[in-house]
DNA sequence: GTCTATACGCGGATAGAC
DNA sequence: GTCTATCCGCGTATAGAC
């Protein structure tokens, strides 16, 4: 028998959505209950019978968010590395996600948050990380090419962000893919 | 003649230090005046005597910092890249630097929230990281190599200091490290 | 389940004494 | 220049009505 999302379900479905989008444009110290709750069009004491409390909602956010990031980023795995890495670079490394934080990858938009979160928060992180770098790894024949793989998709749209001209912007997305199309795929 | 400092400059000092080591360690948003002023030994009123208000302060504090680090991470120009370049890795490459952010550099530290501040904060951290690229693009011969040198170093130390245990921040470092100094290196 | 009202603490900033 | 006291707004969370 399928499951039948209740309308509880939905609203939490909801909340993840909202509270995402506005932490990661804000960042998380910085968005009051209220401001997502207003985003999601209840009011700021609903959130406390979906959640615990604005941590546990963190919690679940980061737990989603991620799970997107990894299915986007990783795809099919009988795709061959020359197919899939400058398609996922293309759309990673894009100004489109420099500029709206809100709808792209939540490491970069969290970035030093995240580290200074609590376990829970940071197992949820070392779980995607760790598919992420399995699937890669396997991918590009070295698991120590995913692990750069990874650290600088991230550092590439922080860096990007603390950027005053699009101009340097887009030379900092350019330089990290040319560099990593170059030196990760297997010479033709 | 030369420049004698006041009781007041002093202070100054005092207060950018106490407070890079507290933003480094907690965030920026995170951080009260009044726990920045307590580590100095100070009341949070006296902070107003020597900068308009918080985000004064940070717009100093992003600026003394990003010199400090630029200063340590260029050094000699006359010292070619092959004797610099594993020096430099080697220290903001390392398990302390992701273990302790408060004596790190800003850029992983603050991370996204720097991609949030305001026009005044970007300038500064566009200014030393033009520096920095600069310089590291003159050495190493290409300014995309610069580039990519500075979103992989940022991006390592940010990835590491999510996860959750040694060994993967470790590997994550290590990875890093390796493959920074057989690429952008010129062949012996 | 969601709303309104509210308790309670914290954060940034100012005023005035020393 | 620094301290103490204080204002005021915001943020998290809870209580109780519907």
């Amino acid at each position: 028998m399928r499951y039948s999302p209740s309308r509880k379900e939905d609203t939490r479905q909801l909340l993840l959505e909202a509270g995402a989008a506005e932490i990661k444009r804000h960042g998380f110290a910085a968005t009051g209950v209220d401001r997502i709750m207003q985003a999601a069009g209840l009011s700021g004491g609903a959130l406390y019978a979906h959640f615990s409390g604005k941590n546990a909602l963190l919690v679940a956010i980061v737990a989603a968010e991620l799970e997107k990031s990894v299915r986007l980023l990783t795809g099919k795995p009988e795709e061959s590395a020359a197919e899939a890495l400058p398609r996922c670079l293309d759309r990673y490394l894009s100004l489109e996600h420099v500029q709206q934080p809100e709808r792209g990858c939540i490491l970069p938009a969290l970035a030093a948050e995240l580290g200074r979160a609590d376990a829970e928060v940071k197992a949820e992180v070392s779980k995607a990380t760790r598919e992420f770098v399995a699937f890669w790894g396997a991918k590009l024949g070295k698991r120590e090419a995913a692990e750069l793989l990874l650290s600088q998709c991230v550092g590439a749209i922080v860096m990007a962000r603390m950027m005053d001209d699009e101009a340097r912007q887009q030379s900092l997305l350019d330089a990290s893919k040319a560099f990593l199309l170059k030196q990760l795929l297997p010479v033709q």
